[in-house]
RNA sequence: GGAGGGGUGGCAGAGCGGUUGAAUGCACCGGUCUUGAAAACCGGCAAGGUGAGAGCCUUCGAGGGUUCGAAUCCCUCCUCCUCCGCCA
């Protein structure tokens, strides 16, 4: 959510930073419902003062003993005016509060412009595709002599949805170890395990409702409850409606996870492999942190998901998003997108975004300043990131560590999550 | 699922229809005292909105209702605790 006071005293600039994103702002509109706000406002809040006013007085008239008929009813016949107010003061407020909520974050001044991903920025490379003597394989066919399977998953839940099998899952399961381990013992961050059903306020906390309540899965049967689309919106949330005192920023989550999309938006998409799936994994990285600290907090989040791939010896790039690629939420982000031989390109693997203040407005998750300093309460800036994808990264290395024969060689940093072993074998087809 | 008891300021905890935005204690901030600190004492100390300011409005888990007036009464929901049942 946007400061409402920052938006008042600034309105063009908002517009103007909202159509970097391709998000029209109606100037006009706007002032009108200022305009209405404060005039139903005043209103009601006259006739709450005389209300309160006339009441304290038949309070003061009954405890001396004074008859006080006369102003209670008085009183009586004032009740309309002053309720038909509040119904009026309510309704536009809901409208307003609801409009507002849809209003995306700003860009920062110096994120680059565009309107989609052909404008994102690359800002940095780590490694060196790797040279085939051979037509690199890609996961899928990898997966299919490693326990990879499509077909009996899509059995029992449809498309988008994939089965891990044998070592292929143990190695999945050791990545996600393996990023704990780096983010917790490496890079200072608190492990959590959270839920991955939550309310629809925590959604909205983070900005994923009301808008796009389409791209989540929502739990029938229980009104309330969705699966989670990231652990960002758990870890994000965990101070949800409280007040911390600045001393104990910042603070630095770590949760693996699985995820929940339903890809609505994505028909025709990434139909082949593991790439976009219903459900995945993931390590995420959450960091709320004082607003001066959050620039800096960016950097450090992106860098700690880089040391990720480094470690695993995968080429990636970093890219800087242009203002119309940005999520709702962010208002700056760098994407880490890995080397996959199979498309010869980089894909996205990590995406690392500083929202500022817009998700701890919205959730109400406040910083206490100054200790017993009066208007010394504001707003902390989020960060997340994922630190990464697990199934993208499964996908990585099979491409990348495969060898001429169709096995996998076992990254380093990986080895010991595997028991030592140095290789995936590839073993005839599981379809069969 | 059944029975019962709670949710009040940063924390603990009074208040159960009217000058209560809320006693008291702790924490915190300022001061006196002290070489300094502690203790003691004095003062301050919730948030949001609005206004130049005095002030005004809102908030005692959330939402609705009763009333001239609700932290206090009624209803619904959320949530925590205790006991029983069930269960990984």
């Amino acid at each position: 959510m946007l400061d409402l006071r920052f938006v008042r005293q600034n309105p063009q600039l908002v517009r103007d930073a909202l159509a970097r994103r391709g998000e029209a702002f109606d100037l006009e509109h706007f002032r009108q419902q200022e305009q209405t706000r404060k005039t139903l406002t005043e209103r009601a809040e006259s006739l709450r003062h005389e209300r309160n006013e006339t009441s304290k007085r038949i309070g003061e008239m009954k405890r001396a003993g004074v008859d006080a008929s006369d102003a209670i009813e008085k009183a009586e016949t004032a009740r309309g005016a002053l309720s038909a107010a509040n119904a009026a003061l309510d309704e536009f407020e809901r409208e307003y509060h609801t409009s507002m909520l849809g209003w995306p974050n700003l860009p920062e001044a110096d994120v680059p412009d565009g309107a989609s991903d052909a404008d994102n920025v690359e800002v940095g490379t780590f490694g060196v595709p790797r040279t085939f003597d051979w037509t690199p394989r890609d996961h899928v066919e990898l997966g299919d002599t490693l326990g990879l399977e499509f077909e009996r998953a899509s059995k029992l839940s449809g498309s988008r949805f994939a089965l891990l099998r044998g070592a292929l899952a143990r190695l999945n399961r050791a990545l996600a170890t393996f990023m704990l381990d780096v983010h917790v013992s490496e890079h200072g961050y608190e492990e959590v395990n959270v839920p991955v059903l939550v309310r629809r306020e925590t959604l909205q906390g983070t900005g994923q409702l009301p808008k796009f309540e389409h791209d989540q899965f929502h739990v029938a049967g229980d009104e309330g409850m969705f699966l989670i689309p990231t652990s960002e919106v758990p870890l994000t949330s965990l101070y949800r409606g409280e007040i911390l005192d600045l001393n104990r920023l910042p603070l630095k989550f770590v949760a693996h996870s699985l995820c929940f999309r339903r890809e609505a938006g994505a028909y025709g998409k990434d139909t082949r492999g593991m790439i976009r799936m219903h459900q995945f994994e993931k390590v995420e990285l959450v960091q709320i942190v004082a607003p001066q600290d959050s620039a800096e907090a960016l950097h450090a989040l992106t860098r700690h998901a880089e040391v990720v791939l480094e470690r695993l010896e995968l080429p990636y790039r970093k890219m800087a998003l242009c203002a119309g690629d940005l999520g709702f939420s962010a208002a700056r982000t760098f994407d880490l997108e890995v080397w996959l031989p199979s498309q010869n390109r980089y894909r996205e693997i990590s995406s690392c975004s500083n929202c500022h203040d817009f998700q701890a407005r919205r959730m109400g998750c406040r910083i206490r300043t100054e200790p017993g300093k009066k208007g010394a309460i504001s707003f902390p800036h989020t960060l997340n990131g994922s630190g990464v994808a697990i199934g993208r990264c499964l996908i990585a290395v099979m491409e990348n560590f495969q060898d001429a024969n169709g096995d996998i060689v076992i990254p380093d940093a990986l080895r010991p999550y595997m028991g030592g072993a140095e290789k995936l074998v590839a073993e005839p087809s599981t379809k069969t």
